[in-house]
DNA sequence: ACCGGACGCGACACCGGTGTCAACGGCGGC
DNA sequence: GCCGCCGTTGACACCGGTGTCGCGTCCGGT
């Protein structure tokens, strides 16, 4: 009984729900201090259990929750989660925040976004300024600035908890999440080669990207288990991009020995790899096969329905998200990963002849 | 010199940076009291010039910034914009956030993200504890959730600043930004009707949509000018999906007197027509013409790539965050609005002989 | 010269929580 | 029976800002 007694008037209003409960009415209506009604909220042991339930009572019977803001105050840490990220695919970022708030879910954190320009000059202090204003509990980074050592430099030396979420392990002094891409490029290897095709293409993401060369090392690796090399003249760089897709395959398609299939790096570049064909009179997967990656809505939208492998981008937010609320047990650092998967469409077959 | 001075290592830390400025420090340093700095922060005008530029002057020299935190416990509520959806289409919740987060440059707010599921019998409450944990400054809401009255009177209920993007002025009470849908719709109907065609097809998004009528009201506005009226058996309903426009063109294919163009209410729903057509062995555009609404990348990746009218969804979500921001000035209260445009691509074309 | 009011500013309490530390009662060890 | 320790609890200061109110000063009016 320690706190000034409220006039009734605002009684009332707690009663009828009008006004939210503090730490103050609780502790007023069960009888201790607000420093033990802190202590059920914090789960401390040291509470005794009969004092606990009276005080748990009580939250329940007025439904009280504790102020994020003034416990964010008194912490010196707010109860937000950032998701910074460069990936302008739509459906990437999408899947992403949706994972993320699988993984957040009743947790009483919400979620801040925060695309960013890799490019730019203030990309380290514009991601430091988001971070130490709202004094983020935490962040999770998605490729490409997850690949930004100078990035988590500073998360580090400003002591910011982060998940990494990347195409492979970045380093085992940080959470990551991996999303074994070589696996994906792998599976894609098999898969051409496996319907017979000998000369192949592969329209590379950007080199900077670790992604690409995961998907590429992985490519040659399912290639070779049937004997088949992918040879330099037959791979082109673009840049994840729809028009760079079209281009490359362009490039690719004006070859003396054109390859009889293609993978390209990701759908929009797949889906500009059957633009460039239908321009060049080829006819898909009749005259040349193609095969995707992240298995984003485009897929099935193109024509024909695009064979691509599946990223679990959802899931990975999942997990990046619980990873950083440490809900999952045992040793954090770890790296988590999760496969990704073939899912064949038709737009890939056997080569003709 | 009001506030108790710290010990030496403080200053250091604050010289070097190791240490962020508060509110005491600014006050010290320049040799006010806090309130004043307060007064600084919060443009009070009842503050003389010498005194501001002096704190002025310090704020910059230690580059102070408030904490919202703090500032949010004291003004009971905090720096975050909500932004609250249930459009599952990624490249609309991206555009919006990035034009929100255009408008909130600079600001000193952050977006959190809310999707939501209208269907949901818990959908009121879930908004409310949304909004009243974190004591969000504001909401914005997109369709169809900016649709829902009851939502709505509960955001009046609590007191919650909110503005709804949607295709038609709700109501005068309120903050809106008008999409102008019927005038895409009008362009649609023109761009159709003025190429030849005189036997349309439109595949509607659902029902509870206000989109869907105002599309479709305005499309048939746009036929008119040209004399040419929508058939009600050349309308069928979809979901805004791309598999509901799939089947909803299978069926007007089957007609007997089959249309020779459709406009589809979204360009997920346009893709599907393309492919119906496809299956039924039409060429498009020689054989069908095609219209999309949206204008999103899907669109150009299409074959062929997609007639369209384009919503500046960006934009929208700008002006949405300006409004809650209240950085326009002038009677809050008037719908803003913006026109969509037609996007000419190959997907549509004069109806054969 | 005197009064009233506007202006500029600071002392102090407060927002709703947490950290620190000390007080209290019960217990086992001597 | 006394001491010290542990388990449990509360008083109080504090996190970094803002609201309230009152004080001193400067001004014009009479």
């Amino acid at each position: 009984m320690s706190s000034k007694t409220p006039r009734p008037s605002d009684d009332e209003a707690l009663q009828s729900g009008r006004r939210r409960a503090t730490i103050n009415d609780v502790a007023r209506l069960a009888g201790v201090s607000k420093k033990t009604v802190s202590r059920v909220i914090n789960r401390s042991p040291s509470v005794r259990p009969e004092t606990r339930e009276k005080i748990e009572a009580v939250i329940a019977r007025y439904g009280y929750a504790p102020d994020p803001q003034a416990r964010g105050l008194a912490f010196r840490r707010s109860f937000l989660i950032g998701l910074i990220y460069d990936n302008p695919n739509p459906q990437y970022v999408v899947n992403m925040q949706l994972g993320l708030l699988d993984g957040m879910r009743g947790s009483g954190f919400e979620l801040v976004v925060h695309p960013c320009d890799r490019g730019s000059t203030t990309l380290v202090p514009d991601i430091r300024a988001f971070i130490e204003r709202q004094k983020l509990f935490g962040v999770v980074l998605t490729p490409s600035v997850s690949e930004d050592e100078a990035v988590a430099e500073m998360l580090r030396e400003i002591g910011c908890e982060y998940v990494r979420v990347a195409s492979v392990a970045v380093d085992s002094e940080v959470h990551s999440i991996v999303t074994r891409d070589r696996h994906g490029g792998l599976l894609a290897g098999r898969h051409l080669a496996g319907l017979g095709h000998r000369r192949v293409g592969f329209v590379s993401g950007p080199d900077r990207f670790r992604s690409s060369h995961e998907r590429r090392g992985g490519f040659e690796e399912g290639l070779k288990e049937h004997g088949v090399a992918l040879d330099a003249d037959c791979v082109a760089e673009g840049a994840y991009t729809f028009e760079s897709g079209m281009e490359a395959a362009a490039r690719l398609m004006a070859l003396s020995d054109r390859p009889t299939a293609i993978f390209a790096g990701n759908d929009e570049m797949a889906a500009g790899v059957l633009h460039a064909a239908r321009r060049a009179g080829l006819s898909v997967p009749s005259d040349l096969s193609v095969i995707g990656f992240d298995d984003f809505q485009i897929a099935s939208r193109v024509w024909p329905p695009l064979t691509t492998i599946r990223a679990p981008t959802r899931e990975i937010g999942r997990l990046a998200a619980e990873r950083l609320l440490g809900v999952t047990e045992g040793d954090k650092r770890d790296p988590e990963w999760r496969m990704p998967s073939l899912m064949v469409r038709e737009s890939t077959a056997a080569p003709k002849g």
